[in-house]
DNA sequence: AACCCGGGGTT
DNA sequence: AACCCAGGGTT
């Protein structure tokens, strides 16, 4: 009978100890902190999320503080981080916090909007008690290349056998410096490019790197390719104002404030005459292209002068341009609005 | 600028 | 199980 795989845990248990991360500011039992600090790591680097940590709990000590925010401010503290549907899930899931208090185990932490399996079983390892296994992209990446799991990545059936593989390589302790020294090997040493295997406490039992392979992996199959769409959006100003609209929640660019938006040109412009009448001066015309998974989005960006604009509501309103750099705006409206602007 | 990548959510 | 969404890193 083959005996259980120790030297894999062994080996990381031993290396996290002198060569991994042990004085980032979320090592430590609070739950706010470990919580608020992993879901900020989703996507996210250590050195690109740091600031915006240290910012975010300034702005909201604790999870109460949190949880009265208003959304419009927890957007404003996290923008420039990115991936904005992780702040309105933090919000949601403080809301539910302070009204239920933290969850106790890992099972109940999923349940809450933006802690998937893997971020739920961090928590609950670093908020101490939780034995669990997880699987983020450094994990896949050290497990792939260790095991030579030559399947691609991006199905179902090849994630179940990395969760079930992962799970049989936990150890029985140590568990917080093992997962916290697999996500530091994976993101300082296992890297995808130009992994640095000299410096690598699994190279000796890494099977991709016995095969020669291990810049191969993870393999992904490949993805459908990408058709275009087209839309027409509006840029309305009044002086060194912009007209926006906030997106529904649902799709792309949920919650966020975006330029009116209509399929084809001439509705668009139908719509700017119901909503502003004769006020509005056709200027000059604009367009940017944005490419999504699945698809590129061409966009052709009718401008507007307005000499007379009307009030704002819960779902438009008048943006100064000095508030631009800092507002909830997807990445490509925020850089045309921004170049739009510009002296 | 093209290409690659990966977390959670939705269907 | 497959697809959707978002923005940063790498080449």
């Amino acid at each position: 009978m083959n005996t259980k795989n120790t030297a894999f845990a062994t080996a990381i248990i031993c290396w996290q100890k002198r060569y991994g991360r042990h004085n980032l500011p979320w090592q430590c039992d609070n739950p706010y902190h470990i919580w608020l600090s992993e879901i900020m790591l989703q996507q996210t680097q250590v050195t690109t999320m740091l600031p915006y940590y240290q910012r975010f709990l300034r702005r909201f000590p604790d999870v109460h503080r949190l949880a009265r925010a208003h959304t419009e401010s927890v957007m404003a503290v996290w923008s420039g981080l990115g991936y904005y549907a992780r702040a309105r899930h933090l919000h949601a899931t403080a809301k539910i916090i302070a009204c239920k208090g933290f969850p106790q185990n890992a099972a109940s932490w999923q349940t809450l909007p933006g802690v998937g399996k893997s971020t739920a079983a961090a928590i609950t390892i670093f908020a101490g008690g939780g034995h669990h296994a997880i699987l983020d992209g450094n994990v896949k990446r050290v497990l792939t290349r260790v095991f030579a799991i030559e399947q691609p990545t991006n199905k179902a059936a090849t994630i179940h056998t990395l969760w079930k593989l992962a799970d049989s390589l936990l150890p029985t302790h140590n568990i917080k410096p093992y997962t916290q020294g697999l996500m530091d090997l994976g993101a300082t040493v296992c890297v995808r490019v130009s992994p640095r295997c000299e410096a690598c406490p699994l190279s000796k039992q890494c099977l991709a790197r016995q095969r020669g392979i291990e810049r191969r992996l993870p393999h992904r199959s490949p993805r459908p390719i990408k058709s275009v769409r087209h839309i027409a959006m509006a840029l309305i100003y009044h002086h060194n104002k912009v007209w926006l609209q906030k997106r529904p929640h649902a799709g792309i660019w949920g919650g966020l404030w975006s330029l009116p938006e209509k399929e084809a040109t001439a509705d668009l412009r139908d719509y700017c005459c119901k909503k502003f009448g004769d006020t509005l001066t056709p200027r000059e015309e604009m367009a940017f292209t944005h490419t999504f998974t699945h698809y590129h989005l061409h966009a052709k960006v009718l401008c507007y002068a307005c000499y007379k604009p009307p009030t704002s509501s819960p779902t438009a309103k008048w943006m100064q341009k000095g508030a631009l750099a800092d507002a909830a705006l997807p990445a490509p409206i925020k850089k045309l609005l921004l170049a739009f602007f510009a002296p």
